[in-house]
DNA sequence: TTTAAATACTACTTTAAGGTAGAAATTAAA
DNA sequence: TTTAATTTCTACCTTAAAGTAGTATTTAAA
């Protein structure tokens, strides 16, 4: 019952580039080190966000990572769809193949509200409205 | 974000013992085709709800399962507690070790609401009170 | 007393996530 | 033009969860 540690750094890393912005370019060396996630682990997930849109990356000397578009336009739900942290979030939470609303699973009514009100969460919070402060591990 | 194998074999486990208390015993052969569930992982749940006092085991033939206390007293939130499935539910959502409310990690506030709800949910959802129908997977 | 039906134990295999290593490719500075 | 700082690619290693296999143990029925 919790996110995956690739889709917490991602969540990391994002927000954290987001309220950089001005600073241009993140280079993974930094990014590792400040955020504290393993440099191989780190540019790994790099390569992912490039190729989910996320992320513009410069190669070569003096390059680096930026945002791909707004931080607006960028909320929790995106991220954690891109990695597939959710695929199944709209089944039955017990996994029954079978469970729907004339055949209910166990915790069919009670899980309804808790799941709607995460998913809109995750919705609502967008890179730009994120005020916390801490990256690191 | 799901709930492990496990644990959600545990859930309808308990809950099809809990609604069939009046048949006496349950056996690992049927329980493993009602509720669609491999029998040799069944079985290994079953010694691990015997060993956490959920269960009784009588051996030998004519034997089976059975609840070893009152369908009211076990709650999802006890059965998930027993196989650590929530032991890092209370920490922060994102793994920060240093996410506090002086030094908030950056989904801490939108994620309070939602964890109350679930764990509240967990914590009332009890074996007597559930009223679903399907334990299949 | 033998047998069959049941749980319990020990050990293994499979799969996916998490993480690591080394080298290739790119590019600006020196 | 060379070098150093960077991202990217390919391949591998580690760990834990999920699942399987075989056998031992227990006990009531036949």
């Amino acid at each position: 019952m919790q996110l995956s540690n690739t889709s917490k750094y991602a969540i990391r890393i994002l927000s954290y580039i987001a309220k950089n912005e001005d600073k241009k370019l993140q280079n993974a060396k930094e990014l590792s080190e400040i955020l504290e996630i393993p440099y191989k682990f780190l540019t790994k997930i790099m390569t992912d966000l490039v190729n989910k849109e996320f992320i513009l990356s410069i190669r070569g000397r003096e390059g680096g990572y930026k945002l791909a578009r707004s931080a607006s336009t960028i909320s929790v739900l995106d991220i954690l769809n891109a990695f597939n942290e959710l695929t199944h979030f709209s089944e039955c939470i017990l996994g029954s193949q079978t469970c729907d609303p004339q055949k209910k699973c166990i915790l069919h009514d009670q899980w309804a509200k808790p799941r709607t009100l995460i998913k809109q969460m995750f919705a609502e919070t967008t890179l730009e409205k994120i005020e916390g402060e801490d990256f690191k591990t």
